[in-house]
Formats: structure tokens, sequence, C-alpha cells
DNA sequence: CCTTACGTTTACGTTAACGTCAACTACTGA
DNA sequence: TCAGTAGTTGACGTTAACGTAAACGTAAGG
């Protein structure tokens, strides 16, 4: 069985933490507030793949902004898909409102991006006059 | 002078709060940032149109998940497009981290979007079954 | 003149997301 | 056997971004 790695490997805090570029402080941290559920050798840790799943996506969210409990938040919307119909409603609400404000932090990126390349423009801009002046002064 | 009202209306620091949902309080931990510069009439602050421009610019800002350094960051890059040489080249480079940044953000945007129509397909699927049964009973 | 509304500064309180340190355990190689 | 490395659980420290409260000033209205 398992001849080619079937995708059962495991890993101390340690190798997480480098791979992620986070500190094992952190990891504990986030086993803490329920976003990880690593399984336990005597006192150790054991990560599996599928934690590392999980810090990806904690780590997208920090990068979208998000706290840690929205984090958790999502996590939870994502693990109920199966419930009663009223929790499903709930649901169905709730993902309608990430889409939204996920929509619009896209706008907003669009916006920014819009705004970078005034900017740039306008000192490239500049950038070549300098640089222009400086030409004409050598060949002076 | 000023036929039409030419954009030269001012807010007391309550006027503005209310209009960005905000407190006054953020409004003066905001100038005392650095990132607001309202007038002063006697002690009391007035806000100008510049003053709303920015303000939006900073509530952006927090929606992308900036921090309040960062935000004056970008302001600052955006005040110092006509510096020297050197200014210019430093500028342009902070510019295009900043634009990598972005970029990045917004494929993480799409890839959380992405997640976020699996999860909504499955739970309105799960519905439809729930809903299909409840027809079923309510004809037997 | 007195209240009310709105503003001011100063300063301490609070929460999130870690950093840092201490004291301890467990395994490994020389 | 002992040093070194990596892990563990507390617990306290720190920073950012405000909230909150105290003590005071000022203009308007009854």
């Amino acid at each position: 069985m398992d001849p080619i790695e079937s995708g059962t490997k495991t890993y101390s805090i340690g190798q997480l933490a480098e791979e992620f570029g986070v500190t094992s402080r952190t990891l504990r941290l986030y086993e803490e507030e329920g976003l990880l559920q690593p399984l336990r050798e005597g006192t150790r840790r054991i990560y599996r793949d599928r934690d590392r799943v999980r810090l990806r996506l904690i780590l997208r969210g920090k990068r979208l902004g998000w706290s840690l409990a929205e984090i958790r938040e999502s996590f939870d919307l994502y693990d109920s898909s199966h419930g009663e119909q009223a929790q499903l409603e709930l649901m169905l609400a709730k993902l309608a409102r990430r889409r939204a404000v996920l929509s619009a932090q896209k706008r907003d990126i669009d916006n920014a991006l819009a705004d970078l390349d005034r900017v740039e423009a306008n000192a490239e801009a500049a950038l070549r006059e300098l640089r222009s002046g400086q030409r004409k002064l050598s060949h002076g």
C-alpha cells in the first residue's frame, strides 16, 4: 500500500511554521482559536496535509484583511453545508454577504490600481524630463 | 462669485463623521496620524472637500486591510511625484511593490469567490433535496 | 442666566494578534 | 551521561486602532 506517497505526510510545528513563514507561536494561537486541529503524538503536535490546506486558507484570509474570527466563521460556513433547511438558508444569506464584501473589495482594488497607474505615469514622465535634461547637459 | 456652489463647502467633525459612518474620535486619530489636515476656526476643526476625498481614500485602504501607517505611506507616495531622480526611482519601486501586492490580493479574492461558488452550489443542491422531499411528503 | 449641543484636549481602557520568556519534557548523537 | 535541539504550557508584554470618560470652552435658544 501507499506506493507513491499517497498524501499522508505529516509535519512538526517547526516544519510547518518554516514552510509558511510564520512562527510556532502563531500556529498554536490558530489552534487555540479553533482554526487548526493537529493530531497529537503524546504531547507533540502532528500536522497533516489537511492542516496545511487550512493554514493556506487562513493566510489567504489574512492577506484579505480578515480577522481570525472572520476566518473561523468562513470555515464554519464551509463545514456546515449539510444542515437542515433553516440552517442552509441562513448559510446562503451569509455567503451572499461575503460575496458582496469580496466584490466590493475587488472594486476597491481596481480603483487603487487605477490610482497607481496615474501616479506612476506622472513619475515616469518626471523622470524622463530629468533625464533629457541630463542628456543636454552632458552634450553641452 | 461662487454662483452654483463651486465646491467650497465645509464640514464640522460631527457632520463628516456621520456622513462616513465613523466617530469623531476616529477623525481626530486620523489627524494625529497625519492622514487628515483640517483647517481650524479658533479651536474647531473645519473639514473641506479635499479632506473628504482623503477620508474616502483612508476608508478604502482600511477595507483593503491596510494599516494607518501603510495608508499614510501611500499618501506620501502620491504627494511626492515631483522630486529628484533618486526620489522618483525609489518611488517607482515602491509603486511596483504596491501593485504586486494588490494583484496578489485580487487573485486571492478570485479564489475566495470561486470557493464561495462551490459551497453555495452545494448548499443549494442540499436545499433542493430537502424541498423535493417535503413536496413528496405533502403530496403523500 | 441657564441649559443644551457640539466641540476641545488629555488620558486611561480595551481588543486582536501576536512576541517573548520561563520552566519543563523528550529525543538524539557524541 | 550530558549537551543540544525541538517541543510543551503558561503568563506577561506590545502594538494598532480605536472606545470611553473627565474636565473644560463656546455659541444658540428660551
